[in-house]
RNA sequence: GCAAGGGUGGUCGAGUGGUUAAUGGCACCGGGCUGUAAACCCGGCAGACGGAAGUCUUACAUAGGUUCAAAUCCUAUCCCUUGCA
């Protein structure tokens, strides 16, 4: 039988590693940077401006966000998400496991899954594994996530451990039910592609906080499950970045050699070439688009804010080393006045330049991997991102 | 010229004898943002000293006055708005 993915390794320095990843809709190069589009779309950010200059192969969905506007029926009805927002290249979907974290104050967890209460007005509504892989083969997504539970960072032992023991009972439901609709040919995306099944691939997620041991456990209940890839949850979500670092550290190199490993919601571009280093492939996040729309610039010079005083008279792009469009135009000084003058541009060509730093950052990773130069390369980048 | 109403910190605007260095909004300055409840949130914003609790100085058009105490009351002057000439 095909497989609903490919992924093969390239090149390798170290842990870190080089592959091709194809999906029924794009062939993506990790490690990759993953630009994240809740409510389907990049805020921000045109779908043309992705596909051409950019050259995102991949982006993310939100099943909570979507399942409350505009709602699965209708996403169904226009034929998932793919024909609905236009975007013909490969989509990641969240299974709302992170609201399950996020929006702590709005929700009730059992067993079953997690009641929330919407937060655009209230309405009680429910969510399980089993609504989870419903909504995402409505969406229609080439990577389909586990409905996960995700504990704060600092959560204690036996929390953590109580909460992925119920994460591992989750994966296997959810594995479950994707099957189930697979067969039963509920995925909107559905493609027929050479060599691929044409089907949904179903990630899974390690949690286990900062425990080593819990770690390692989960890693252990998640590939007895079995999934097409495995992503590392829980990281970045209020714990002392040594912690996640330690993390990376010990866990990615035992994560499965032959599946795409995707540490989720991470981070800095320092985070990234760190967790790449310890052999992760694939990250989203949305901090270059947050901190675009609210005046955040990264540059390889490090971060920095637009709205400060010092770029009033600047006449510099954002990062004289970028070759994004926005930086061989626009100066500091105004895009400054946009962002002040609270013109909404602002927030569009800060987005537009952090996506390019990304995504331009990982093309260089790749590129120094396939090298052999990757060790260089992290010592080079992190000086210069901190010289700021 | 007469009549009425006003002049408050960068700005708009509360406050009409006592925890008022003076509520708010905006502007300004700075910080934060990591599987997006986020075009958002937090802090600062008279000056000087101090790490800080704090101390001192100067402040509500200007100049006097009343009072234990005044942005708040009184007098004069200047200026603004509206109406009538």
């Amino acid at each position: 039988m095909n497989k609903p993915i490919e992924w093969h390794v390239t090149a390798q320095d170290g842990e870190a590693r080089c592959g091709i990843l194809q999906t029924r809709r794009s062939e993506i190069e990790t490690p990759v940077f993953m630009p994240v589009g809740t409510q389907g779309t990049v805020k921000g950010v045109r779908f043309e401006w992705l596909e051409d200059e950019l050259d995102a192969r991949i982006i993310l969905g939100n099943t909570y966000h979507l399942w409350l506007r505009p709602g699965v029926e209708l996403i169904r009805d226009l034929g998932g998400l793919h024909k609905f927002s236009t975007w013909n290249r490969s989509l990641l979907t969240d299974s709302g496991g992170f609201q399950v974290f996020s929006l702590t104050d709005l929700r009730k967890l059992n067993e079953d899954g997690v009641e929330f209460r919407s937060h655009v007005d209230g309405t009680k509504m429910f969510l399980s594994p089993e609504v989870s892989m419903e909504i995402q083969a409505a969406l229609g997504a080439e990577i389909v996530m586990v409905f996960d539970e995700c504990p704060p960072g600092d959560a204690g032992l036996d929390m953590t451990r109580k909460s992925l023991e119920m994460t591992a009972r989750w994966a296997k439901r959810s594995k479950d039910k994707f099957n189930q609709l697979q067969d039963e040919e509920k995925d909107t995306g559905f493609l027929e592609v050479e060599n691929l099944s044409g089907r949904q691939s179903l990630f899974g997620i390690i949690q286990g906080a900062g425990h080593l041991d819990l770690r390692r456990e989960s890693l252990e209940k998640t590939v007895e499950i079995g999934f097409d890839g495995y992503a590392i949850g829980g990281l970045s979500v209020g714990e002392e970045k040594a912690v996640m670092y330690e993390v990376l550290e010990f866990l990615a190199p035992q994560m499965p050699k032959d599946a795409p490993r995707y540490l989720m919601g991470v981070g800095t571009p320092e985070d990234l070439v760190e967790a790449v280093y310890h052999g992760v492939d694939m990250f989203d996040c949305v901090m270059p688009t947050r901190n675009g729309r609210t005046g955040g610039a990264f540059t390889s010079r490090g971060k920095i804010n637009i709205r400060n005083a010092k770029f009033a008279k600047d006449g510099e792009p954002l990062d004289n080393d970028c070759p994004c469009s926005v930086c061989q135009r626009y100066s500091r000084a105004y895009l400054r006045h946009l962002y002040q003058t609270g013109e909404m541009l602002a927030s569009v060509l800060i987005s537009h330049h952090n996506l390019a730093f990304f995504l331009d950052t990982m093309r260089k990773v790749r590129e120094a991997i396939k090298l052999g130069k990757f060790g260089e390369f992290r010592r080079d980048f992190l000086r210069r991102m901190s010289n700021n």
